[in-house]
DNA sequence: TGACGTGATTGCAGCTTGTGCAATCACCGT
DNA sequence: ACGGTGATTGCACAAGCTGCAATCACGTCA
C-alpha cells in the first residue's frame, strides 16, 4: 500500500465543492477542506497558493489546449472565427461532457463574490493569452486583443444560457448563435460612421 | 478647530497609493497606511471592507454616472451607441481631467494581480449594471448583455492606447476609433453565415 | 542487506487581514 | 447645562497564509 492515497489535489477538490455547496464559501475553513480529504491544512496550501484557487484546477489545462487548438489553424481564417472555432472544439471535448459537475461548481462560483471575482482574473488571464498567441499569428494587437474579446464575450453569454435549468442545446451552439447575435449588435448600421485613418 | 481631520477616506487613498506604488501592494501593511494618514488600522477598516477597495473609491460614483447617462439618452439610438456614448461623457467629465493621477493608479493597479483583480470585479459589475439598464429600456437580456460588453470591451482597448506614454489623442476619440475596430472584426463578411433561428 | 537521497506530508510559530464589541470624546441642538 | 450623534480607537480573536524544520515510506544503488 502506498504511504498515501493518490490525487491529493483532485480529492482535495471535490471536499471544497461539496463544502462550498453545504454551507457557503466563507463559512468553511481551509483545515475543514483539508480534513475531510484525509489531510491537513498545512498539505492544502502545499497544493494551493490560494484558498480560491482549489475550484480552478482545470483553468490551466484548459487555457493551454485553448491556445493550441487556435495555433493548429488555418491562417486564412477571420481572427474571431479561429477563436471561436478553438473555443467551440475545448467545449465540446471537456466542458460537454461532466454537465452536472460543471453546473455544480459554476453555481458554487457565482454565488460567491470571491470566487466570482477569481474566475473573472481566469477569463481575463485566458483572453490576453488569446490575443498572445493571435498576434504571434501575425495580428495587430488591438485586432488580436478585440477579436479575444469579442469571443470570450460570445463564450460568456453562450454558457449563461447553456446553464440555465430548461436549456437543452449544446454548448458549441449556443456559442455560434452569440456570436451572430454579437454580430449583429456591433455592427449596426445606424449611426457607426466609416471613418477611416 | 474640529476634533477629526477631514476626508479621511481621500488621505487614506492618497497614502495608499503612495506606499502601493513605493514598495508595492503586498509589502505594505494596513497599519502603515493608517499611519502614514495619522489614523488608525481599525478606523481604515470603517471605511474600506477590503485592503484594495482602497483604490476603488471612485468606481461607485462613475458607475452611477454612466448608468444615469445612459438613461438620459434617446430611445431610437442603438444599444452600443448608447453605451458608448454614456462612456464617452463621463470619460471626457472625470477621467480626462486627473490623468496623471488615473494614469498613476492604473500602473499600481496593473502592477499587482490582487489589485487586477478587484478591477476586473469592478468593470464586471459595471457592465451588469449597464446591461440591466439597457433591458429595462426595453432591450432583450442577450441584446442588452451583448452591447453592454462589447462596449467595455472597447473601453478597455482605448483606456490601454490612453495611458501608454506616447499617446496625446483624447480618452473619447480613442473609443469611437476602438468602436469601429472592434466592428470590422466582429462583423468581418467572411466565415460568418445568416444563420437566423 | 544496508545506507542514502527523494518527495509528499506534517507541526509549529508567526504575521497579516478582517470582524465584533465596547468605550471615548468633541460637536450640535435643545 | 445636558443628552444624542457619529467618527475614531483599543482589544480580543478567528481565519488565511508563509517559512522552516522534521518525519517517514519508497526507490536506488553499492
Amino acid at each position: 500500500m502506498p504511504r498515501w492515497k493518490p490525487d491529493a489535489a483532485e480529492r482535495l477538490q471535490a471536499a471544497a465543492l461539496d463544502l462550498f455547496d453545504e454551507q457557503g464559501f466563507e463559512r468553511t475553513t481551509i483545515a475543514e477542506i483539508a480534513q475531510r480529504a484525509g489531510l491537513t491544512q498545512r498539505t492544502f496550501f502545499n497544493h494551493f497558493t490560494d484558498k480560491r484557487e482549489v475550484l480552478f484546477i482545470l483553468s490551466a489545462e484548459l487555457q493551454q489546449r485553448i491556445v493550441q487548438e487556435i495555433a493548429t489553424c488555418d491562417d486564412t481564417t477571420p481572427p474571431l472565427d479561429t477563436v471561436v472555432r478553438a473555443l467551440e472544439a475545448v467545449a465540446e471535448t471537456v466542458l460537454e461532457q461532466r454537465r452536472t459537475v460543471t453546473a455544480r461548481r459554476h453555481a458554487v462560483v457565482t454565488a460567491n463574490p470571491e470566487l466570482h471575482e477569481r474566475e473573472l482574473s481566469k477569463n481575463a488571464a485566458l483572453t490576453t493569452a488569446i490575443a498572445t498567441e493571435l498576434h504571434t499569428r501575425g495580428h495587430p494587437r488591438q485586432t488580436a486583443f478585440l477579436a479575444a474579446g469579442a469571443a470570450m464575450l460570445a463564450q460568456q453569454a453562450a454558457f449563461h444560457q447553456w446553464t440555465t435549468p430548461g436549456e437543452t442545446r449544446t454548448l458549441s451552439h449556443l456559442l455560434t448563435e452569440a456570436v451572430h447575435s454579437l454580430s449583429t449588435t456591433v455592427s449596426n448600421p445606424a449611426t457607426r460612421k466609416s471613418h477611416q485613418r
